[in-house]
DNA sequence: TATAACATTGTTATATTATAACAAATTTAT
DNA sequence: ATAAATTTGTTATAATATAACAATGTTATA
């Protein structure tokens, strides 16, 4: 098994910290854009680094938006159990974070032979304001 | 309301058929290539085919691999609630049909104050094969 | 039937998202 | 010191998806 680094390069750190700053979920070219001032002037700089965040779980993908995130979970060390909350209104997105669920989806299994290790859900709808 | 056709017109169905007989999910590119021979030429004509019938339920996308599947729930009319099963190791994927699943998702709530409407729910593992 | 309203199609071009490939520099372990 | 491995920088290109608009087809109804 191949050793991997356990802290951040230069640049996973520099895209991590926009992405924190952000609050939001992110585009990778907007990313892009917005570091190319300290130095990340080319999309693989910034999808290797986005690659490696989510891999250790710092960042998450929002498939659907094809987003990146930061993890609010601050001990998350792994993503294999992920779930966000969706307004189709105002694109608000927020992570889950509900024991119960992660608990249900986490033991879940069905009839087909399949060995779970990972999930992502993702909900839609309307947020207060946008109802 | 704007009103819209409740049969599947020309496009549509010839890409509806031919994701039918995939039993997997497939790429807009490898439909679009697979169907230039029925006259549809241009991405547009595939998209906007797949728009409709991801929209109607007949076919969901499997967000992160963007890919397309034909519902396996035949009386299907809407799509807001979707639960696949990807294999890691073959790419299987496989619609999960379990109503207790359902339930507990269609179901959930937390103190956010939104009101979910859909969710896609993705899982990850291996299947018995590739164990 | 005529025709207005609307939906679908065909088409070209382009935007957006993501990766391949490889040389150079840096870091790590010995 | 130096070999091994990782990270970086760089160019080019692949893969995914949409904008825009003219032409055609369909539907309802006057």
């Amino acid at each position: 098994m191949a050793q991997k680094r356990e802290y951040l390069s230069k640049n996973q750190k520099i895209v991590l910290d926009y992405i924190e700053k952000a609050n939001q979920p992110l585009k990778a070219y907007s990313i892009l854009f917005n570091v190319q001032k300290k130095g990340l002037k080319a999309p693989p700089q910034v999808y290797r680094a986005l690659d490696r965040l989510v891999e250790i779980g710092k960042v998450h993908k929002i498939e659907s938006k094809n987003a990146f995130v930061a993890c609010k979970n601050s001990n998350c060390t792994i993503s294999n159990a992920t779930a966000f909350s969706i307004c189709d209104g105002c694109e608000k997105v927020t992570e889950i974070s509900n024991p119960k669920l992660s608990k249900y989806l986490s033991g879940f299994q069905d009839n087909s032979g399949m060995k779970y290790n990972k999930y992502n859900l993702e909900f839609f709808g309307l947020c207060k304001k946008c109802r």
